[in-house]
DNA sequence: ACGCGGTCTTGACAGTCGTCAAGACTTTCT
DNA sequence: AGAAAGTCTTGACGACTGTCAAGACCGCGT
């Protein structure tokens, strides 16, 4: 798969798939492409999450490198097709991260209270790039490149969502009335007013987002006791 | 103020406000020069609606009107002018729109159906223009021109929600856990949900809006027997 | 009927954008 | 060492953007 990205962005290099004899030399090959790709779609990312996606351009993004703005196209066919690796790399750094508390955590208190206090501190260090996830969602509102890819996250942070609160729930000894879905959209909308709050100035956002998320933890609890 | 902006933004009509003879004409005059920015706003927001913000320029816009594109400058002094005044007129349609369920609802149940209904509703009318107002929100986090405007609308829509909430719990006979700004991001993350599933051909999104709502409204309700 | 001021069009400007071809440089293989 | 392949730079292209000046048009008041 790594190899028809390869050879389909660089037609200087037309090699078949099926040579065998430099096998080992290519797959350095491939290594070292994939390497450099990565290590610019994060520069790339760097830039949308300073300057949103209306604001980046190629050029800024070669900037924010050691290159020249020509580069871009040697490792990327297509300014879509850096987003959209750019969209897929932001993702894995972002899908497991409260997977540990999950894992850690020894009662349904102290996953409400490290759960909470992660997301506040996900707020205050990550903001930048959680305003770039937001923009790119709401770009495939009105462009349909970059849906799947958007859907397909928003289905993994939901995920990731449901893995804390059906652990939480699981601590607790009761069962939760919200879907999945339902559960991640209100988590989802307390952390965009917090980041809309943050990035105005608000410096109690990230106190008032724990807050909350612990309330409505909370307010999850009780709905069993019916 | 109107003239203000009137005299600020045409140049070559510098008549001073202390003009008392002519006062009737030149009010009949801001009257019309009013009336065509609100149009020519309006044609704006149509476009910014299909496009959405980064793909909107001004001779798009200038197209889905009778006029060319010169006219734009004639009443706006700038890009920014011209969006800020789109924004303060999505506001007005916007911001009263539950109110009136508010008003004539008589029961707690009542309420709560109609005003998840509605919701629904809009999800399925309105889903262009909520999703403008999302890309506008989002821009807000990248660049501070708009900020300012997006916080003010966002309370007014925020106040908006709490009107229903309060009411709700005033009808049900409870009071509510949650503040007004916590219930209204949750209702908003269920409406931003929905509309990118709507939007993505899910036919299901609004009646799965509509059941969340009554769910989330439901959990209010419980919460006060504690 | 004439002139004037408000309204609108036209065409151009300087700048930026994504894209790509041509070639220079670097690394690797024989 | 020489050749070949991979990597990167440079500079240009056409298209598009916001902006604005010059002037045409039109309706109103006198």
């Amino acid at each position: 798969m790594t190899d028809v990205d390869h050879v389909a962005v660089v037609p200087s290099a037309p090699y078949q798939a099926v040579e065998t004899n430099r096998e080992r030399v290519s797959r350095r090959q491939v290594d070292k492409f994939a390497e450099r790709r990565a290590q610019l779609a994060d520069a790339a990312l760097q830039t949308l999450a300073e300057l949103g996606y209306a604001r980046t351009s190629l050029r800024e993004i070669a900037q924010n490198t050691e290159f020249s703005h020509g580069v871009l196209h040697y490792y990327f066919s297509d300014k879509e097709d850096l987003i959209t690796h750019c969209v897929r790399q932001y993702e894995a750094a972002c899908v497991t991260r409260y997977d540990e508390i999950v894992a850690s955590a020894s009662s349904a208190g102290e996953l409400k209270r490290e759960f909470s206090a992660a997301m506040a501190q996900t707020l205050r260090t990550d903001a930048p790039m959680h305003r770039l996830w937001y923009d790119l969602r709401n770009q495939s509102l009105f462009e349909e490149s970059f849906r799947a890819d958007v859907l397909e996250i928003d289905q993994h942070r939901e995920e990731m969502i449901w893995r804390v609160i059906s652990r939480y729930a699981s601590f607790g000894g009761f069962s939760i009335a919200l879907s999945p879905g339902a559960a991640y959209a209100i988590l989802d909308g307390l952390f965009q007013q917090a980041l809309l709050h943050h990035l105005a100035g608000d410096m109690d956002a990230a106190e008032v987002l724990r807050a909350n998320v612990v309330r409505v933890l909370d307010g999850l609890e009780v709905r069993d006791s019916r």
